[in-house]
DNA sequence: ATTATCTATAGATCTATAGATAATGC
DNA sequence: ATTATCTATAGATCTATAGATAATGC
């Protein structure tokens, strides 16, 4: 039988051992999503961990490493809403329903938003694999699904691919700058809820047919 | 009279001054746009720039400087195309034709865009004193304006905030994640059009009474 | 016995400066 | 005379490793 060439003995980890790397891709969290790959050091991430540097990186091989299991870890769960669309539901609802997930992950997970914008901002170098062969096929799935939609007259006719760019452009705006929106409209608080309505009003609008 | 404290002799700055200044602030765009301030090395700087780092040091204190100079140079021209909104135009066309040319310059322009994208993601410490300053009472100008023009019934009611933020959400998207787009949509030259004709009619749907 | 942590530091990289030399403009 | 450039390097920071020691699980 042909062996695997990354076939290894693969021990379970103790519960050290997933503690430790939980904290660290915590921490890891906070600083690269604040400074990007390059300008995060693995002295601020130590520290943020709670472990000496030394120790973090018998954890991790490198800050690649880190950075890599971080986004690796975080895809699914950052995808999900997407995913979620269901095919048998009401195409309006559907679309909605995905809007609105998305406005809360970006009100709720922001560090998360900016992780991934980021790296894609600067050209997805670690990432692109990811993209390709994570995100595209899903991407796909989905643009086909609305595009059905569409011919059955469920829904405004447009490009389902520009569609779907609008919604994370528009969703994730309010995470990724959060720092200019605050500027602009200090009463956080406010501005928050009344982006959701905003949102919610502009796809209903654009949608409907 | 009183003497500023900023008062300097202020002398003309040479051919040459002017033209490494400019060698440097190009080459600076280049790479703060592409790693972030904290990412980007004088290094990089100056072998893209064709200067020895101490050579670019004399015509700039530090990197920070550097930075900074660069912000400041690209800023009124960033916000040119929301400044020239004329308060004696068509509203529906002077947004539409505002929403056409933050298109054009994302599409021209992606490196001033993402540069400005990397400073605001990540808190925008070099840049926040310019958004006080320079962006708020341009931006609360012009929702004033375009909260009379709805008021008027020129243009469907909305919060005129929320939707700057869209309009910059939506244009500023296919250069900031340039990457993804380019994943997702490989005939880069089509996606751009289409993406034009989609963001247009999305706004016209959206601002039409 | 194995896993986890610590101290110390190598070696690379990075910002910035000192001080000498070359080029330029009156 | 003044402006611009170069060589050399100080001093800080950063990633990663070596090798010893402590803690943990059978």
């Amino acid at each position: 039988m042909p062996q695997t060439a990354t076939a290894q003995p693969e021990k379970k980890p103790s519960r050290i051992q997933l503690r430790n790397r939980r904290k660290i891709l915590d921490a890891a969290l906070d600083v690269f999503s604040q400074h990007g790959f390059r300008g995060a050091t693995l002295d601020q991430i130590a520290e943020a961990a709670g472990l000496s540097k030394p120790n973090m990186l018998y954890y991790f091989d490198s800050k690649e490493a880190i950075h890599v299991a971080l986004l690796n870890a975080l895809m699914d769960e950052w995808l999900a809403p997407l995913a979620v669309m269901d095919p048998d539901g009401i195409p309006l609802d559907e679309l909605l329903a995905y809007i609105d997930r998305k406005m809360e992950m970006s009100r709720a997970f922001p560090r998360e938003s900016r992780l991934f914008a980021n790296e894609i901002i600067q050209g997805a170098p670690r990432i692109l694999q990811d993209l390709e062969h994570r995100l595209k096929p899903l991407f796909d799935e989905k643009c086909r699904l609305i595009r059905t939609w569409m011919e059955e007259g469920k829904l405004a006719p447009m490009d389902p691919g520009h569609l779907i760019f609008s919604i994370w452009a528009m969703t994730q705006h309010y995470a990724d700058f959060e720092a200019q929106v605050q500027v602009l409209m200090p009463d956080t608080h406010a501005a928050q809820e009344s982006a959701r309505t905003h949102v919610a009003k502009m796809f209903r609008n654009l949608l409907s047919v």
